[in-house]
DNA sequence: AATCTCAGCGTACACTTGTACGCTAAAATA
DNA sequence: TATTTTAGCGTACAAGTGTACGCTGAGATT
């Protein structure tokens, strides 16, 4: 009950996502893949990637797992600076950028099958980025003076313009990438600024 | 010099763009479509495709300049609206929701080669957006108090935050949708409210 | 009327793709 | 030790791809 035979097959099984992602960049999707060139990358035959997985869609949304496994971890990553006395904005802002940059064919794939082909890819995006969205929602009911309804549509709005943010970034240098950050941040500010002043309980009136 | 044989010409080109327009659906994308298959359903020979594009890519910048072009129309449209004495924020969304719903395959383009495998596709979705954005900041500095940095960021966000939601509404029924278009508002209301608050002469301090 | 231009066609070719099928050798199990 | 399981391989095939090449016939030009 060692397993060797197991772990071989968890290893291989490795492989072939490590070079599905390898494969992946600017010029290259995840649709353009085929089993062949990834099998061929990861050193088996064509066939043998029945093995592991039934389909290209099933590596597909294993990917997008691993790839929203990282960005959570990443989070984790954030709130422990934020705990330890750093901005929030500007920490997960900076994070973020981190990931663009460390993790780039992750987030591309994120990024490219949130509107991608197939519905189920679309909704395993989808879900990671709402994990994102509930936890600064969350977040943000209780350390600001919103109340749920707004801190949820704040943090929709946020999660939406950094994501976006870093899907600029991937085109562009680092002097532009800094440009863009500054952006980001005061747009976030601004949501910030207008979620609290809407979702308080002094303000019930509707917007002029 | 009338011009039978290039009408007919134009004719055909028309025609394969067309075809290729209606070959994008939620589940087929752009760079699924094969040049075959678009002769096809355009009614030519494979190999007369070649008598009006050198290229499938040069077929698909025709097609995001077209998706442009109404996309740019529709604000127009938008802006005759606003000038007989609508808001502008619900007139402008929802012109943009009618422009999802009726140039769904436009619109899907746009989408997907805004972060697809070609950077000139990229640069050229981006170059369409900007444009939304320039105007939109143009307006706004005039009609409110945002000096034109302000201006430029405030519009930025709220372009990313409305075409987002485009991207969500394609998968939604009208009641989801109703509900996104009601957040989508709100969060618009927020980087307004923000802006006009930082790009107001009256403040020069740093936010809290 | 004679000539030229060129949109569209058909044939042909070299590739790549997914995957069905049966084999092998080594690990697991009995 | 004898048996079963299975990861990985090689072969094979049908289907689809982009595109080179040369032809034709109908408009355009002279």
């Amino acid at each position: 009950m060692s397993g060797v035979r197991a772990q071989q097959k968890q290893k291989t099984r490795q492989a072939l996502i490590v070079a599905a992602f390898n494969q992946l960049s600017a010029e290259h999707s995840f649709s353009n893949l085929s089993l062949r060139e990834v099998a061929r990358e990861a050193g088996i035959a064509p066939t043998s990637f029945y093995r592991h997985f039934k389909d290209m869609n099933e590596l597909g949304l294993t990917m997008v797992d691993e790839a929203g496994l990282t960005l959570r971890q990443l989070m984790r990553q954030a709130r422990r600076r934020i705990a330890s006395g750093g901005s929030v904005i500007n920490t997960s802002v900076l994070t973020f950028m981190e990931f663009i940059d460390t993790s780039s064919n992750q987030f591309r794939l994120l990024l490219r099958e949130r509107s991608g082909t197939s519905k189920a890819f679309r909704a395993a995006v989808a879900r990671e980025i709402q994990h994102f969205i509930l936890e600064l929602a969350h977040y943000l009911e209780a350390e600001t003076p919103c109340d749920a309804n707004h801190a949820y549509m704040q943090a929709e709005a946020m999660v939406t313009l950094v994501f976006n943010a870093g899907a600029d970034a991937l085109d562009q240098d680092a002097q532009q990438r800094e440009e863009l950050t500054e952006r980001l941040i005061w747009q976030l500010r601004y949501i910030a600024k207008g979620a609290n002043h809407y979702g308080t309980h002094q303000v019930n009136s509707k917007p002029s």
